[in-house]
DNA sequence: TCATAATCATTCAAAGTCATTCAAAAACGC
DNA sequence: GCGTTTTTGAATGACTTTGAATGATTATGA
């Protein structure tokens, strides 16, 4: 059988299936292992599917599953470490802010059993402590922004201009030695007032963020004390981090 | 199995059921131990589910949490038909405050589809009105109570000072001729702000809350405009009402 | 309260899976 | 037919996952 015909019968089992591994497809399509992962690498890049160990998921759209098949990637793998490495510097009963991004979110479920007093502006963050009765959560009012479910807007500043913190854990869309930038115009506004209330800063980012410049710029890079990224870095984006005194350390 | 498999298995077990014991799993999954407690962790990682001593827990997602917290409280008809009443006298385009009562919430319920300004304490409230695009919702910041999810506090109370409103729907513990009265301590606070930063008030109250004081005194009776009730309310309490200029409605 | 049983985290060797390389086979153009 | 390009499958070594064993921790019941 040809690449095509196989990767055509490939489709079509993931249509049926959600995950198929490696040995079942070598004994359907009666190829190879080493072509059949050939295959899969080529769906891979049409978007068709996703490579996993172990085999392949499909990669349906909107559904719940894709979040899934993402979470499974290798990126996520990198987001989770990260994610222990900066919740590994939250110290016992202190007051920090967390701000809504996904990285953020990593760290926050690490942090469900300690001992703390979190801010935060996203609900769905707040829902993660919920079961934590060591943890004292104080959410900022304002406009509910339903997309992201956090709140935004004149009256969460005002509120996080009111409060002080020992740390602020920090997602961000793009890092170059310009700065940090967002891609969100509404929640720069509240970020930039946590940054400011926050004694240290510290970002988390995976290496894909490093030279990305987002729409927003939000402050400059040194206004963080630690950047929390992967090993993959590139030694351009380490050096840039290091001119500016910020700490660098990697998971 | 691979791990992919197997945790696509554990997920759709925990859809059709709340908690499954590590032996039940390692012997659907046909894997070992210790390969389930790894899916379990990362599982956990992901927030599809929560570990617990022998096994795993569904992670309740916000929708099944509003359904659930919405079984729970006996919804008597009453309740529905005093909800509905209720709703009918909020006007479109104005600026209505909704305290965390499970009265209340059945009005914001029958209030998903108006266009509205929604100031609200309480998440479970707010989640009703995260599909709705024509409600703009605001939530009041503060120390967030974990047990109804709610903001509370000195920071709660600062920011509902800083707003006002056309119409408070308020849920309520207790009425008797010396005003209302609530259980909880703490909601007492902004429960007070709300009633003096409203134009209107609208208190929903079944008729079994008549005649029972709550421990804490919240507001004398002629706060409220409107009480809405059901129809086997007693003749004593509706009188109690008419002395006291405060118009009451029957569902 | 203490002893017992169950569950859990950690470690480590074995098994499984993956990316890469390379020569053989197949397809293609002329 | 013959040389070139593409595809294929086996082999190698690197990497990841697995399951059993160990000791630590947590529930249970007397």
């Amino acid at each position: 059988m040809r690449a095509i015909g196989r990767q055509l019968k490939i489709r079509q089992l993931l249509d049926s299936q959600e995950f198929v591994d490696l040995d079942t497809l070598c004994r359907e399509l009666d190829a190879s292992e080493s072509s059949v992962r050939r295959d899969l690498i080529s769906l891979e890049g049409d978007g068709v599917l996703k490579r996993v160990y172990g085999g392949a998921m499909a990669a349906q759209s909107h559904d719940h599953q894709l979040d899934f098949a993402w979470q499974s990637t290798r990126m996520a793998e990198e987001k989770k470490r990260i994610a222990a490495l900066a919740a590994g510097l939250v110290e016992d009963d202190r007051t920090i802010i967390l701000d809504g991004g996904s990285t953020v979110a990593a760290v926050a479920r690490l942090l469900t059993g300690r001992s703390l007093h979190v801010i935060t502006n996203s609900l769905p963050l707040a829902e993660i402590f919920s079961e934590s009765r060591n943890i004292e959560v104080t959410i900022t009012g304002g406009y509910l922004y339903p997309r992201i479910r956090a709140t935004l807007g004149p009256l969460c500043e005002q509120m996080l201009g009111g409060v002080t913190a020992d740390l602020l854990i920090m997602g961000i869309g793009g890092i170059t030695s310009e700065g940090f930038s967002n891609t969100n115009t509404l929640v720069v506004g509240p970020e930039r007032k946590m940054i400011e209330v926050s004694r240290k800063v510290i970002v988390v980012a995976d290496h894909t963020k490093f030279g990305r410049r987002a729409v927003l710029h939000l402050a400059p890079l040194d206004v963080a004390d630690v950047v929390v990224s992967d090993t993959e870095l590139e030694q351009q984006h380490r050096e840039m981090l290091e001119s500016h005194n910020v700490e660098l350390l990697l998971a």
